[in-house]
DNA sequence: ATACTTGCAAAGGCTTTGCACCCTA
DNA sequence: TAGGGTGCAAAGCCTTTGCAAGTAT
């Protein structure tokens, strides 16, 4: 079972003002990677007031929390996503910004390898692959 | 065989200026991912003169003449490094952002075996896992 | 009631850019 | 010489932060 990600803050001990609420919500209906500025576009259909400040408090906050997760994808700002979503891998088209998400089992394995080789625990791992769409 | 970084900016038709020539020898002369700033400070070893915004022209020029690669590590700042490098991927420590070269035959296969898959062509790819050290 | 949170606007860090001057080919 | 390059400082973007006012517990 998967605890909301109110509920995860709940649990965490923080303090559920509206604004988290909306922020919690908006990432919680996102399927895809957010940046800032599009969940506040997004939390501003629910409350027009919430700030883009607090917006970046919030998911922070969040990701201190380990709710949330800071993805970066070269485009020079964070994008974020639900650390509870099943583990899944991202493509990155370098030329349209386009993400792809894809799960390998082999790739899986091969992280804890190479982590294991190189003495590196990577709890909250992540792959990118960069590259271009085939014509 | 490899031409040095000055021989393909020459190649490519690129002016050969003092500031180019000393841009690409620090590259040339570096092991690491230099960021704008480094780079900027090895330079100065050379000239004391040369501008950042130089670096940063000079950095961004090589790149799209395919000279350089350009690698984002999550710390806000463009690392660089010699595109002709022997191809190798990236173990980045998230806590202190030390950063790891290893190859993995394994991967070279996987990358074109999900990108095949995917219908994307990963030239260029790059591959970053990030972690923590194990205590 | 108190400690924490928010909005606003200013400031920070990295990168780009306008402009006048300078230099390579 | 002519077209491109450089330095400087200003501006752009994304993100953080100081402060006074507001709020959850």
């Amino acid at each position: 079972m998967t605890l909301s990600i109110l509920a995860r803050a709940e649990a965490h001990g923080l303090r559920l003002t509206g604004q988290r609420r909306i922020v919690a919500q908006v990432l919680e209906d996102s399927d895809d990677h957010p940046d800032v500025e599009t969940i506040h576009l997004r939390a501003c259909a629910h409350d027009p007031a919430i700030s883009v400040a607090t917006v970046y408090r919030t998911v922070n906050l969040f990701e201190e929390a380990g709710i949330l997760e800071r993805r970066e994808f070269g485009d020079g700002r964070a994008r974020w996503e639900d650390a509870e979503r099943d583990h899944h891998d991202h493509l990155i088209d370098m030329q349209t910004g386009e993400v792809i998400e894809f799960v390998d089992p082999e790739i899986e394995a091969l992280q804890e390898r190479i982590a294991d080789r190189l003495g590196y625990d990577l709890k909250g791992h992540r792959l990118e692959l960069f590259g271009v769409k085939r014509k």
